[in-house]
DNA sequence: GTGAAAGCGCTAACAC
DNA sequence: GTGTTAGCGCTTTCAC
């Protein structure tokens, strides 16, 4: 059974195309009764309006691609939603693209998402090693970075935590807590991690503490790895654990070394996974403002659309620490 | 500056729109040269395929969209994921709908989706109350339920763990490990869950023990119903809860009230969150197949798309016992 | 193997 | 306040 068009609509109504879809679109230039009617019939008929053409005529479509590493990390997933549901509230459909930090399928993505002709792209992303480079043709589809520094800081806005600071803060936490020679424990760098890095400098030299990687550093692959760390640098007594998921492996081959948590070795955690909160001990870490960022991801995103240029800008959004049982 | 339409090419390559569009979707009738030829061209210019047009003069979106209570969820969210990647890999994006469990919503994104005139719909949900009715107008957007049931079975494929089977191996387990008296602790009640709890009910059967709400069900509010419970009914030595966050606060509020674990009190939970393999003890749970329910149903999607009629199908997809150390 | 042309459903410029 | 109509970019039928 075919589906109503805005013709039938007219037709059915008694009015043309342009009037139905003035009303549909509340465009003015009708009278109240025209419009009674023309909503009666549709109500009637359960017409629903055919997007492909309308953005084919419009050159809008109302829908942003969301590049995003992987879904089931739970940082990603509360970002993705908040974003999702700000998009919603103004009427735009999000096309999630699980790229897997995948480069051949990021491109495919994008390529779809040209062919899709999106209003805009926002990239999620602190997994990668190389920026993010995004080469559109002609028309220039706006995109926003969140926790991937792009390539071209002039070509987009940038978005992420502080997490230089968010590094200082925690690092400055252990010194305050008793700690004397905090160490902090890495696997992969990327962008965000570095900053994290370097905001953990930044805290030792503040209390003189002088960086040593062979000292200060812990590249944790896997329980020995910590054992022979600990075993060459006895007078450690805390871990900035540049996130969350390393903390949890971190505590748990701790306690299987039979350290004491926090009474030997403080810990502190970044980003405040669910999983945090539930581990013996409780994780202190560092808390993104998932909330923030997206509000501000999905404004920049909004002021592209809309040619209120923004490109250039750089967005730091503050975190917080979370004060639980593995600091004392 | 425009883009390039496929008349452009056509002009540049010297041909029609006819055979570029034929080049474009290789379907035949073009000669070996034209198609360099084109392709050269399109190259070039960095053309890009509107989708809008395409999909107004086929009737074809290549768009699933897939509704969602919670993407945060982690069950979900590995669904959510498995299955994009499955859709993408045959050429179809997903819009994503996170409903929050809001009917109000659930109901806007359907009209949203409509409009996109998507090929199809996933629906998940374990959370709901009610069954999902979705009535389209006229033309049939196919869709198919996972985990939540369909008010109308035969307009829709229903896929599901087999939660019932799940339900019967956690307790069976408890026993076999040595309860002699297991409960069951559940907070709200859903179609999935009430399938766990028949399961439930189904092993205290086998093992000859009458099921007595007051004696084996704990509605878990607060650490109080727990001790009232457990006051109540000191021979309580086993619980399954219906799902891992319900065992997380069970285990929690135990700990506090000392009980030992598992020694005294065994605890197999439902769905094995990343978190449950991270708790002190790790948590004894029920494994499900989020693969093979995101393959089963994007098969079932294609072949809705192509008229491969499955309607009224139901596929239960078995679960996995995971040991680990809340259980004997 | 190729082209001309109709038409998908909509919006918006223009005329009245 | 309303209607006529062109045209967005594509696919597909039909003719050659």
């Amino acid at each position: 059974m075919k589906q109503y068009s805005i013709k039938d609509i007219a037709k059915l109504s008694n009015v043309s195309t342009a009037t139905v879809s003035r009303v549909i679109n509340n465009n003015g230039r009708f009278s109240e009764e025209t419009k009674n009617k023309v909503l009666e019939v549709i109500k009637q008929t359960g017409y629903k309006i055919n997007d492909s053409a309308r953005s084919l005529r419009t050159n809008i479509t109302y829908t942003i691609g969301i590049l995003v590493p992987d879904i089931k990390n739970s940082f990603f997933a509360d970002l993705v939603q908040k974003i999702e549901e700000l998009l919603f509230s103004k009427n735009y459909s999000t096309i999630i693209c699980n790229t897997d930090k995948n480069e051949k399928k990021e491109q495919a993505y994008l390529h779809m998402l040209e062919n899709k002709k999106v209003d805009g792209i926002i990239v999620i992303s602190g997994s990668y090693q190389h920026g993010f480079k995004f080469q559109s043709s002609l028309k220039e589809i706006p995109y926003i970075c969140i926790d991937r520094e792009p390539e071209n800081f002039h070509n987009t806005v940038f978005i992420s935590s502080n997490h230089y600071q968010g590094g200082l803060d925690a690092t400055n936490y252990l010194f305050n807590r008793g700690s004397q020679f905090p160490a902090i424990v890495v696997k992969k760098v990327n962008t965000s991690t570095k900053s994290r890095i370097a905001g953990f400098k930044e805290a030792l030299k503040n209390h003189q503490v002088k960086f040593l990687k062979s000292h200060q550093e812990l590249k944790l692959t896997n329980k020995s790895a910590l054992k022979t760390f600990l075993t060459r640098n006895p007078q450690v007594d805390g871990f900035f654990a540049v996130d969350d998921n390393i903390a949890i492996s971190l505590i748990q081959y701790l306690q299987e070394l039979n350290y004491q948590i926090p009474k030997q070795i403080q810990i502190i955690g970044f980003d405040d996974i669910p999983a945090a909160n539930v581990l013996t001990p409780k994780l202190t870490t560092i808390q993104q403002n998932t909330k923030k960022i997206a509000q501000t991801a999905v404004n920049s995103m909004m002021n592209a659309i809309n040619k209120q240029n923004e490109k250039g800008s750089q967005f730091l959004i503050p975190t917080k620490l979370i004060n639980r049982e593995t600091t004392r």
